[in-house]
RNA sequence: CGGCGUGUGGCUCAGUUUGGUAGAGCGCUACGUUCGGGACGUAGAAGCCGCAGGUUCAAAUCCUGUCACGCCGACCA
């Protein structure tokens, strides 16, 4: 009872209205706030520690695989950007212009950075010499602007935070094998640390990157049965390189072009984890991303020792790495419980009159809502366990989500029908033909969303055009 | 870029048709009583009614223009 008032006073739910319950969640939980510009937003501390947590575990991971940090500057000369006709092409309609330096106009206008390629081809070209200097494996972490028609907090946002890795190598054979590490390595990171189950493939050529030769991505699917693409990694072969005159001198001494790389993942992400995990009484955090991890709520707070058992409940804690705050704020218990829900904190500790004489606790999981009653004494040890179990469970809820919204059509009718009635992925065949991609994004809004590493022949035949078939493709409505 | 909608205390909105000194709830501040699922009382603070022109004795309200935001569509890594 109490529960159902709650939801409808506070969120939209999930399947009366997903977009508003998206909405409401990130203003809720106090992720962002709406900035004075279209499309740009306030990203709230809730919001940036959870940034900041991606960073530092994706961070860590790209440090040990060689890459280092670099800072490139955020404006692109027109001359530059125009090198590579596919990239420009590609990215010209939604880049914004700097025009002027204080009231002087500018003799040669300055694109803010969609994407950075450009300006680390300009580096590398001066950079690279010899084999010696190779490969070159570089990152940064910075915002971009990309002037989007339709916004949408963290999932499109006119600026937006990411990192961008830009590689480069000696062979075609370096490029590829890191272009699939990287995708192999944000897979597992969403997997986990996100506890978000992925796709991983290879883009069609309708959907790659301007200027790349091949585009691997990993796809996840929202709790409203539509693809985010949530990272994605490209081999530029040696097109970029031929564009900017990046050589270098092989062990012959014969002049040859390097071979490049890029990927990307951004605070979409955040996106993805509202919408892989949460519920309608708000976030659901995985615990190893959550900011806090448990919030300690004390009962009868005013009651003689209940606020420094909870404070000592609370030190404890910390002394054992847990993230954990205490609400010692004078709101009513059942405000406090509702707050930590809607804020997705994975753990809550409740501590009270009645707890203290036995010498207990209770602990309620926010993934299930299960209430364990727990002895003070070696809490932290239950807590940490407990933390890994709802991590766990997390990943596995959304592993089974994803397998039960994916479906195979084996005529054009039923895939149709499943697009259209079902939502989630559908795997079916492809000829290869951009004109089939195009006929059923026509008729049914969906696209190809990747043609995964794994592979089924599931029909000898294209599911549109019915002409032979060998590549197996997810198809499905994307964000 | 097209269609629709919205701009009034921090938030959600009423008031606009029919012009007459700015309203409510929530939140906020102080004190007190409460506390195991969104507590209550009392007292308070807080608003160039998006912006600019115009009509009028008088404009949140009428007229013109403009800006911004939201949703849908087209577009889009």
């Amino acid at each position: 009872m109490a529960e159902q008032k709650k939801l409808v006073e506070e969120i939209t739910s999930m399947s009366e209205d997903f977009a508003q319950w998206y909405t409401d969640i990130v203003k809720k939980a106090e992720l962002i706030d709406y900035a004075s510009v279209k499309g740009c937003m306030v990203i709230k501390p809730a919001g940036y520690a959870l940034w900041e947590n991606i960073q530092k575990e994706l961070d860590r991971r790209f440090k040990e695989t060689g890459v280092e940090n670099v800072y490139m500057p955020m404006f692109i000369p027109e001359s530059l950007l125009q090198k590579e006709k596919d990239h420009v092409e590609g990215f010209a309609p939604e880049v914004a212009w700097v025009t002027h330096g204080g009231l002087e106009p500018l003799q040669e206008r300055l694109c803010v950075r969609p994407t950075s390629e450009t300006l680390f081809c300009d580096f590398y070209k001066d950079e690279i010499h010899s084999w010696r200097d190779l490969p070159k494996l570089y990152n940064q972490w910075c915002s971009v602007v990309r002037w989007e028609k339709t916004t949408r907090p963290f999932l499109r946002s006119r600026e937006f935070l990411w990192q961008e890795g830009h590689t480069a190598h000696a062979t075609a054979e370096d490029a590829q094998e890191r272009t699939i590490q990287m995708l192999n390595l944000y897979a597992a990171f969403c997997e986990e640390v996100l506890a978000i189950p992925v796709v991983k493939g290879r883009k069609t050529d309708k959907e790659k990157f301007a200027g790349a030769e091949a585009t691997y991505t990993i796809e996840a699917l929202m709790h409203d049965g539509k693809a985010l693409q949530s990272g994605t990694s490209h081999n530029f072969g040696n097109g970029f390189a031929k564009a900017f005159g990046i050589q270098y001198a092989d062990k012959e001494n014969k002049l040859q072009y390097v071979h490049q790389t890029s990927w990307g993942l951004s605070t979409r992400l955040i996106g993805g984890i509202i919408m892989v995990h949460g519920d309608d009484s708000g976030l659901k955090l995985p615990p190893r991303i959550a900011p806090v991890q448990l919030r300690v709520i004390p009962i009868q707070q005013k009651k003689e020792g209940v606020m420094e058992k909870a404070s000592e409940l609370t030190a404890v804690l910390k002394a054992a790495g847990i993230r954990v705050k205490l609400d010692d704020t004078d709101k009513s218990p059942g405000f406090k419980f509702a707050d930590q829900e809607m804020r997705g904190i994975p753990l809550r500790l409740e501590i009270g009159p009645k707890d203290m004489e036995a010498g207990r606790c209770v602990l309620v999981r926010r993934d299930t809502g299960e209430k364990i009653e727990t002895p003070l004494d070696g809490v932290e040890k239950k807590v940490s366990e407990l933390l890994e179990q709802i991590q766990n469970d997390m990943l596995e809820a959304a592993r089974k989500h994803l397998a039960e919204n994916t479906r195979v059509a084996k005529t054009y009718e039923e895939f149709c029908d499943l697009i259209n009635n079902k939502s989630g992925f559908v795997k079916a065949m492809w000829c290869g033909d951009q004109a089939c991609e195009d006929k059923i994004k026509e008729d049914t809004t969906a696209t190809s969303r990747c043609m995964p590493f794994e592979q089924e022949q599931i029909t000898d035949t294209c599911i549109c055009c019915g002409k032979p078939a060998t590549k197996m493709v997810y198809w499905g409505k994307a964000y």
